[in-house]
DNA sequence: AGCACGCCGACT
DNA sequence: GTCGGCGTGCTC
């Protein structure tokens, strides 16, 4: 592709849908480096004006010259950063996702929006002559502003509003003190301050390391110029996160970047302030409660190379960095790696691209390894890091299996288990009761001729709600009134069936009146910080009882539960999907880590119907590593994941017959040329979706696999160009899933 | 995906 | 008589 200094045309990646670029005619002020690939551009593009990415500079167009639109104006100084493009460019390639949406998806909104990313300055406040003269007792009636003007004094050079803020400062003490002309604030550029060199990194020290960490560290520490994956297999408390700082601490110590994964559920400020405690350099957080200016301030501290530590959820993938270190995924196995609707990306894979990209280190942890990165470590392609010792005295503990069969329930719970419940309470300890299920009960069932509430847009139960009391679906957004009777039969003996979080609260509610009863859910932490409250009441240490859905299941310290209840574990066992095994066995896993972390060893109840289901068994007797083994073996045997790769096309419409006639042909013809081109890659379907109807549209889907990703690539390519040329395909909505994670 | 155009039903 | 339902078509 010729570039020249003053193209006639260039090739644009838009914001849109079409896998393609569009062509536009060079106008306006050039920047000054001249056109180039990666500049962000204004362009008309239909009947409204997008931000899109300039990709190709050209003097020839598919189209007359004449005809191609002006672009509107040059919106960057220089290219956006060369890694986020690479990774861009390699994110909408490896999902099929048109490059326009990718480049637009990655981008800070301020960016998407056409915000300049240069000349952007910073606010620093400091004390004016008066703010110095006053003293901070002078401020007797506002203890706060006091403080404020306190932390002021001890900065000469004053400090920037986000590092204020940061302190537990607000924006309004900070509007009172300037407003009494004690403080005064003016914009600064952005510029990188020096980094105090290695032997000053740590505001404190790192904790000594046991064996396995000085090991795993060791492993590490060979090859931080490379890339180097490794996967970092650590029970809960054996120290995983030790080995991370450290890794950091070599890294920053050695002028590069680190840049850390965390689950969605694990950015908590317990693990932020960790990592900001340990270190003397910035940690820039990439979180949901960021502003966009906020987010746009991240991005560019981390192109810049101005913050050496950037931690975030699965988007952080996409952080620009300008001497990247380290790539670090906690918790590695964790769901919400992967986007489940659009650009449907795992965090974690590009996270391997990108390390091998740039050629440096490559740390997953997790307790529970996915099967893919399980076989790749024992496999010996990633090195194989286990810690097998907890930090703390005791072994972890173990799973009991209890046999629901025949025995009466309360709110789930049989007496025996309500029994080591009451034990425990009375010994002053913690209960942690987990129920996968949110709302009072599953569904609600007519004793007298076994009519059950079903949503009218899935297929689907609905969940009976008691605060407040509605009947709700849990696939779309259908609320319904309780109904009085039967609307079937007209009796009025309606009884809840099961029991989800809110039938169990009550129970044990009622049965240990004197003791508190934290329900932490979707539904019971809507507000911002009911959670936070919850945990700080919980770690204050005093008897009390935990029911909650996944939410309590990851990640959360709770020193003093040593009982950990599962009320159901046959709910994930049983499901269709081949995963549902694997992932319930990380779930049970890691709710049981919850327990005994204190001096006291924990005890773990799984209630069951299958008490002597082998795999059960294996995970209660023999741990993960076990289980995942005999996984692995089935997973071969049954040539799926990661033996093999997948690929589902989903398809929905509101018509049955339009998305089923659709279906048959694109399989149709995908299998004509996977024959013509001798590809080895299968097609499987049409098959109806899991829940075939969901919010009133019918779902369908095509699954694809084969042994070799390019095989795999190539029949995904060419389906995709066949649904965008076929005109019927227009009617139906359809989505292609990479390495889809559920089959639902 | 947006955003238009276009042709049929229930409202002022 | 119009406001607006969402089917169909296009985006350099």
């Amino acid at each position: 592709m010729p570039t020249t200094s003053s193209p006639r045309a260039l090739g644009v990646a838009v914001p849109s849908p079409l896998r393609r670029l569009f062509d536009y005619r060079p106008a306006g002020t050039p920047p000054p480096g001249g056109w180039a690939p990666g500049l962000r551009v204004r362009v008309p593009f239909g009947r409204r004006q997008v931000v899109g990415v300039v990709m190709e500079c050209r003097d020839h167009s598919e189209l007359p010259l004449a005809e191609l639109k002006p672009v509107v104006a040059c919106l960057d100084a220089a290219p956006l950063p060369a890694d986020w493009l690479w990774l861009c460019r390699f994110t909408a390639r490896y999902y099929q996702h048109s490059l326009g949406d990718t480049f637009h998806q990655a981008m800070p909104t301020l960016l998407r929006q056409g915000r300049a990313l240069e000349g952007r300055t910073r606010e620093r406040w400091q004390l004016t002559a008066a703010g110095r003269d006053t003293p901070a007792e002078a401020l007797a009636r506002a203890p706060r502003q006091a403080e404020l003007l306190a932390m002021l004094a001890q900065h000469p050079h004053g400090l920037a509003t986000q590092a204020i803020l940061a302190q537990s400062f607000s924006r309004e003490q900070l509007r009172a003190l300037a407003a009494k002309g004690l403080v005064a604030s003016h914009e600064e550029p952005l510029t990188a301050r020096p980094l105090p060199d290695a032997d000053h990194l740590l505001a404190e020290p790192a904790l000594p390391l046991n064996r396995e960490q000085a090991a795993a560290l060791a492993t590490l520490h060979e090859r931080l110029d490379a890339y180097h994956p490794c996967l970092l297999e650590g029970v809960t408390g054996s120290g995983k996160t030790e080995v991370y700082l450290q890794l950091i601490e070599a890294v920053v110590g050695r002028g590069r970047q680190a840049l850390v994964l965390v689950p969605e559920i694990g950015l908590t400020p317990q693990t932020l302030a960790r990592f900001r405690h340990r270190f003397r350099v910035p940690v820039v957080a990439l979180h949901s409660g960021l502003t966009d200016h906020e987010r746009l301030d991240a991005w560019e501290a981390a192109a810049s190379g101005r913050a050496p530590i950037v931690i975030g959820t699965r988007s952080a993938i996409f952080t620009p960095l300008a001497r990247p270190g380290a790539i670090i995924v906690d918790e590695e196995h964790d769901g919400s790696y992967k986007q489940q609707d659009g650009l449907r990306y795992h965090a974690r894979d590009l996270a391997v691209a990108r390390a091998h990209h740039h050629g440096i280190p490559l740390l997953l942890g997790s307790a529970t390894p996915s099967l893919e990165s399980l076989a790749r470590g024992l496999s010996g392609e990633w090195r194989h890091l286990p810690l097998t010792r907890r930090a703390t005295r005791h072994a972890p503990a173990r799973l009991e299996l209890v046999d629901l069969r025949g025995r009466p329930r309360q709110g789930g719970l049989i007496p025996p288990v309500m029994e080591a419940i009451e034990e425990t309470l009375t010994a002053g300890h913690q209960v942690l009761v987990f129920v996968n299920r949110r709302g009072f009960a599953p569904t609600l069932a007519c004793h007298a001729c076994g009519w059950l509430a079903e949503c009218d847009a899935c297929d689907a139960r609905m969940t009976l709600h008691r605060q407040p009391p509605l009947l709700a679906c849990h696939h779309c957004d259908r609320r319904r009134a309780l109904p009085e009777a039967c609307p079937a039969c007209g009796s009025i003996d309606l009884r809840p069936l099961g029991s989800g979080t809110e039938r169990t609260e009550e129970t044990l509610a009622a049965r240990f009146p004197k003791v508190p009863v934290y329900r932490i859910d979707r539904d019971s932490t809507r507000r911002r910080d009911a959670f936070e409250q919850a945990l700080a009441e919980v770690r204050r240490g005093d008897p009390c009882l935990l029911v909650g859905t996944q939410m309590l299941a990851k990640g959360h310290h709770l020193p003093h539960v040593t009982l950990v209840v599962v009320v159901n574990a046959d709910a994930g066992l049983y499901a269709s999907d081949f995963r549902a095994l694997e992932q319930s066995a990380q779930l049970l896993v890691q709710v049981a880590g919850r327990a005994g972390r204190a001096a006291h060893p924990g005890r773990v109840l799984v209630q069951t119907l299958h008490p002597e289901d082998p795999q059960l068994r294996l995970l209660a007797e023999r741990g993960y590593a076990a289980l995942a083994e005999q996984l692995l073996e089935e997973r071969r045997a049954a040539a799926l994941p990661p033996f093999r790769f997948l690929a589902l096309l989903r398809l929905e419409s509101a018509r049955e017959e339009a998305a089923g006639e659709l279906a048959r042909r694109a399989a149709g013809a995908l299998r004509g040329w996977l024959a013509e081109h001798a590809l080895a890659a299968d097609c499987l379907g049409p098959v109806p979706a899991p829940m075939e109807r969901r919010q009133g549209r019918y779902h369908l889907q095509l699954m694809l696999s084969a042994a070799k990703r390019s095989a795999l690539h190539s029949a995904c390519a060419w389906l995709t160009a066949w649904l965008e040329a076929t005109p019927e395909a227009r009617r139906v909505r359809w989505s292609l899933d990479i390495d889809p994670q559920t089959l639902s």
